[in-house]
RNA sequence: UCCAGCGUAGCUCAGUGGUAGAGCAAUCGGCUGUUAACCGAUUGGUCGCAGGUUCGAAUCCUGCCGCUGGAGCCA
């Protein structure tokens, strides 16, 4: 049996194959039948003529039901109209399971139902595209920084205390003593960048905040960079070379996912370095120009205000040295201004909001120190942390990446919830 | 947590005080190039739950539960 997958049909042209499949969705008539397949790598029709097949064969995928699993025996053809440019012309079916009462039906759902079935939902088309290109996401960030040099770190999920002394953590029990599920692996990241030079994490975090928004999940994936002898100007080119490789590998390798979601491809081709830049203080100067009379020098930006700011540009817009009070404790106050933090946040286009957030880091002692008291952090918990100072201090920055923003960015999707196979979401454990 | 909206057939919805409806799915039949195929027929109901108003409630009122959208927090 010369078996395959739907993505290899293209070797296999004007040859009988066999491909393991599910019927996504079935057309047929008196004489004919289109039988739309799935098999995982991509979407096929396999055509069935009533006067090609015994008759037995015909009849029993005239009655073929949605996401009935089979063998699919037929020979390769071009054909212009499929969107992979192949179709199959069917010689036999072979049923493996009848799958009865299929809950997703061809016609439109509610999200609740959908979601209660994701299980089910990630087998639709759209749901396989962005699962495709989340991968790709993925893939070509281990490219880049394979590429630039970057070791890979995995730092520990449980953990004995927060990481920035701010987000609400979920707590667990570690025998004896109180942990937490990791809501950023930096901490550990900027040791690892100590021992290894220029290191990455990809790997999940948790933040049991109360968040109920189309950009946010309780349980979400991020990708940590961590560079020592980098300062933050050179942060911030690494930022946005690696934006644009993601985004660029997307556009090569996803074309027909790109296809399939009716992503605005033009909009992504634009997505390259260098990125634009504007200061805290100027974004404040821009949004009451543009009559925002809510935000003032040293509150944070809310989700308006960020879409006001990615409006006007059309790539991803830094916006650097915030106010040292609304970041994280361990970013190096502006040399030329202490006032304001070497940090930048990175703001998708197209309303998508922040999709990274990145600082030099604090390598003083003495100032880190202080930074202890003022945020009150247990000394302890964080003793090794100080010591990263104390042994060998050296310049470096990090930054990290939410995985589900961005590819809801890449995507194009409205919601968050469906660029992650599972999502955790406020009321939502299951499935 | 706050604000707003919605819960009617397996799904998506209409019905706003007087006999419970449509499309899709499912089942049966028809159709040789369909693209959420189409055409005909059949089947399908604790109107979220509890209480109240009324001769009469899916419809009006109160409470609860669930969901959706937005805000805050953040990536």
């Amino acid at each position: 049996m010369n078996t395959t997958t739907i993505a290899q049909v293209k070797n296999h042209l004007e040859e009988t194959v066999t491909i393991g499949a599910w019927l996504h969705n079935k057309r047929s008539s008196g004489k004919i039948a289109f039988l739309q397949l799935r098999d995982g790598t991509g979407f096929i029709q396999g055509v069935v003529a009533k006067a090609a097949v015994p008759e037995e064969i015909f009849n029993l995928t005239k009655n073929l039901t949605q996401e009935t699993s089979l063998y699919v025996t037929g020979k390769v053809v071009e054909d212009t109209r499929s969107p992979l440019g192949f179709e199959l012309q069917v010689s036999n079916v072979e049923v493996i399971q009848e799958a009865e009462d299929y809950p997703i039906t061809p016609k439109e759902h509610g999200t609740e139902f959908l979601m209660d079935h994701r299980h089910l939902w990630l087998r639709s088309k759209k749901q396989h595209a962005i699962m495709k290109v989340r991968n790709e996401i993925i893939r070509s960030t281990y490219e880049f920084f394979n590429e630039q040099g970057f070791v890979k770190v995995d730092p520990p999920i449980l953990t004995g205390a927060s990481a920035e002394g701010t987000t609400e953590l979920f707590h667990t029990k570690y025998f004896d003593e109180d942990a937490y599920l990791s809501q950023s692996g930096q901490l550990y990241m900027e040791a690892a960048a100590m021992a290894l030079g220029r290191v990455f994490s990809f790997g999940p975090t948790f933040r049991a905040e109360k968040s109920k928004t189309r950009r946010h999940l309780i349980e979400f994936w991020m990708i940590e960079p961590e560079m020592a002898f980098m300062n933050h100007e050179q942060s911030l080119e690494l930022q946005e070379q690696y934006v644009s490789h993601v985004v660029q590998s997307v556009l090569k390798n996803c074309k027909i996912e790109l296809d399939t979601l009716e992503r605005d491809t033009s909009k992504l081709e634009k997505i390259e370095a260098p990125f634009p830049r504007i200061t805290y203080d100027d974004a404040i100067q821009f949004l009451k120009d543009q009559g925002f009379d809510d935000i003032d020098w040293g509150d944070d930006f809310g989700a308006p205000h960020e879409t006001a700011i990615a409006e006007a540009y059309d790539k991803p817009v830094f916006i650097t040295h915030f106010p040292v009070e609304i970041k994280a404790f361990y970013m190096k106050p502006d040399p030329d201004n202490p006032k304001v933090a070497l940090c930048a946040d990175l703001i998708a286009p197209e309303g998508y909001g922040e999709i990274i957030g990145g600082s030099e880091r604090i390598d003083d002692f003495e100032l880190m120190k202080q930074r202890y008291n003022e945020h009150e952090l247990d000394g302890q918990a964080y003793e090794w942390y100080l010591q990263l100072r104390k042994y060998g201090s050296v310049p470096h920055s990090g930054f990290g990446l939410g995985l589900e923003r961005t590819v809801a960015w890449i995507s194009g999707i409205e919601h968050i919830r469906e660029t992650i196979p599972f999502p955790r979401l406020l009321n939502r454990l299951y499935p």
